[in-house]
Parts: C-alpha cells; sequence; structure tokens
DNA sequence: TGGCAATTTGACCAACTGGTCAAACCCACG
DNA sequence: CGTGGGTTTGACCAGTTGGTCAAATTGCCA
C-alpha cells in the first residue's frame, strides 16, 4: 500500500503529513502559488524532494490539501452565527471570532486571499457552492432581524462582506497596516469593529 | 543614446512604453509577479521578448514602474480630502471616489494588493514613508473634527483603514464577491457603504 | 538618396523547477 | 536474524523562463 492513498495510515504518516502541510502553509502563504518552490517546501519540513512527493502526488495536490482543509475551518464561524441569539451580540461575536482568526492564523488568511485574489483557480467550485449556501442562509436570518426591527436596516450581504473586508484586511494587508499604525493594534482593531459595528447596526 | 535611459524622448518610446506597461499590467494583476513571464508580457504587447527587452531593463523594472506610477493615483483621492469642507461629505466623498476607483481600475487595484500580500518586497519604504505622512496628516484632520463633535468618535487611523478595507475588497475579491452575490452589484456597494458611513459617523 | 542611429528579432544560454526512478535504508514481525 | 514492506534519497531529466547577442531592419534627416 502506497502512502498516496486517499487517508494516511500509519502514525508515520499522519506525521509526516501534518509536518509537510505545516511547511507549505509557511511557504504558500508567503510567495504564492507560483512562487512557491517544491525545494522550498521541502527545505522547511527537513526533508528530500522526493521524499516529500512520496507523500503528495504533486505541487497542485499538497496545495488544494490546504485550501479544503483551510474553507471548513474558514466557515466556522458564520456557521455558529446563532439564529435564537441577540442579534446584535451574534454579529459582534463574529467580528471579534474573525479578527482573532486573522491575529492567530494570518498564514491561512493569507493562503486564501491570494487563492481568491488569483480567481480562485483551486476553489472556485466550493465559493459557489458551499459558501454561497452558507452565506445566503445566513443573510436570511439577518434580514429577519433585521425585518423585526432588532437590527438597523442594511444590505445583509454587503454586511457579511464587510465584516470579511475588515477582519482579514488587518492579516492580509499586515505590512501596510504596520506601515501606517507603527505597529501591529490588534487591541485597537478590536475596539474600532466593536464600535463601528455597534453604531452601524443599532436600530435607532 | 539608449532607450534605457530615465525618461523616453521619442514619440516611439513612449508609444512603446505604454504599451508594454498596459500588457504588463494585464499580466502582473491576473498571474502575480512570479507567475508573469516575460513571455505572456511580449505576447499581450504584440512584440518579441528582446524587443521588450529593450525598452525595459528587466522584469523587475516593469514591474518597479508600473507601481512607482500606481502609488501617486492612489494617494491621489486621499489628498484631496479637505479640511475645511464638511467633515461627513468629504469622508463620503472619499469613500466613493475609492470606490469608483476600486470597479474602473480593478487591475492596478490587484497588482497593488498581490504588492501588499507579498510583503511590499518592491514598495515597503514607500508605504512607510510617503503613505504613512499622508494617513498621519489626514488622520490630524478627521481627529480635529471630531475634537469638534463634527464626527462621532473613532480612531481615524482605523477608520482609513476601514475605508482602504472595504471599498478595495470589492475589486480583490472580485470573484468571492461574485460567487456570493451571483454578479457585481457595484451600485448596492456604494449604497452600503454609504449608509454604514453615514451612520458611523454621525454624531449623535 | 546615403548613412547613421534607433528599433526589432531569431537563435541561443544558463538557471531554475516540477517530477521520476532505481537503489538504498529502516524497521517491525516471524 | 532476515525478510518484506514502508520510507528515504542522490542523480537525473525535460520544460520553462529571464535574459543576451549579433545581425537584420527601419526610420530619420542632412
Amino acid at each position: 500500500m502506497t502512502a498516496k492513498d486517499n487517508k494516511p495510515q500509519t502514525r508515520i504518516q499522519r506525521k509526516k503529513h501534518a509536518l509537510i502541510l505545516d511547511a507549505a502553509l509557511d511557504v504558500f502563504s508567503t510567495d504564492g502559488f507560483r512562487g512557491a518552490t517544491l525545494d522550498a517546501i521541502a527545505a522547511r519540513a527537513e526533508m528530500s524532494k522526493p521524499n516529500l512527493l512520496y507523500y503528495f502526488a504533486s505541487k497542485e495536490a499538497i496545495h488544494t490539501a490546504l485550501l479544503s482543509r483551510l474553507l471548513a475551518n474558514w466557515l466556522d464561524p458564520l456557521i455558529t452565527l446563532n439564529p435564537s441569539g441577540d442579534p446584535l451580540q451574534e454579529i459582534l461575536s463574529y467580528v471579534q471570532r474573525k479578527l482573532e482568526m486573522a491575529r492567530d492564523y494570518p498564514r491561512e488568511s493569507r493562503l486564501f486571499a491570494g487563492e481568491i485574489l488569483r480567481g480562485a483557480p483551486h476553489m472556485g467550485d466550493a465559493l459557489r457552492s458551499d459558501l454561497r449556501r452558507l452565506v445566503d442562509e445566513k443573510a436570511t436570518v439577518i434580514q429577519g432581524w433585521i425585518d423585526q426591527g432588532r437590527l438597523a436596516p442594511h444590505d445583509p450581504h454587503h454586511l457579511i462582506m464587510s465584516i470579511w473586508a475588515q477582519t482579514q484586511h488587518y492579516a492580509d494587508f499586515d505590512i501596510q497596516v504596520r506601515a501606517v499604525l507603527g505597529d501591529a493594534d490588534w487591541a485597537g482593531a478590536e475596539a474600532h469593529l466593536k464600535q463601528l459595528f455597534t453604531r452601524m447596526l443599532t436600530p435607532t
């Protein structure tokens, strides 16, 4: 049995898989798919290039594995948006979770951003199916809250876009943020976004 | 006299320079710096690769030329923010101009985004000098408005970041936006951002 | 029109890079 | 032990790509 079957079996396979994916995340998120080289990934994972290709069929296979693992984590905070919770609190929690993810997983955020920026050649379908379905579902929830007068009126889809844009911005455009703020300011970002969305969404 | 001197002189040099930069913008914004090839740029500009290299010393020289030309245009809307104007109107105008730039110049926006995402290897210095100075200056103006009670209180630096994040998002993450909204919706985006910033900034 | 500089290009090269392969190595288990 | 599968790697290959160069072509102006 070769290691290229669907799921890793042995202990060592699981370990090497994880090691490779972590190294690849470093390299892909820094240099992009085209800029990344198998040699760089192999070096970061402290193994030879043929050894790396023993565990993954190709450069693209590594990239795809990373992205599919990523999408689930990425959708998770939105999934937990609770239709029976307090509207403003639910959205503020979502904003905060997204910001925490940007702070704690900047490599993942940048990998995702690079993929989208290039036209999502490896996950366009997932965006148009899974992501869209989830966003539509949650947009309906938000619209319901608005119709009940529990949130100030806004287009729910664009509201979700505003949340994504602003939270991910702090990870993806980190260099620009640091250039302007002088240094990272996650506490300031959190306070700012909380105030922004509170003023924006509190019904009058 | 060779064409690699600082400024193009002859009519044909100016024409070819512009032709190359336009082609390069297509390719760089679509494939990124590493993904772009001189062959692709030359093909798009309908000339041979050596001919292209007759006008620009290297691939990087083309990229740098694009970026430096870009930064000026990018800063322009913020420069025109008028300290003697009406605070809310000035900021809403700025938001609108930025959104129009994202709509009308998506290639430029994506080129910029790619550069920042990769850590700004070709324009980090410009960010830390020109950009930072301008942002600090305008942040002071905004803070003045807030101190006068003419705008609701927010951190001016983070406010500017919010504007950048949300306007550029519609260009840079276009594929994701289309996947979620079904299609581009610039009118909806404009209305949404206007409402968002109005509610956020109107003093209570 | 002649001649010189500007422009253009086919042919080429060296470095890089994704991927292959056969041989070597390790290691659990009989 | 030893043996057979899983694991590791040095050497290698072919395609791509940034860049060079000498020669050919074009365009301008005296």
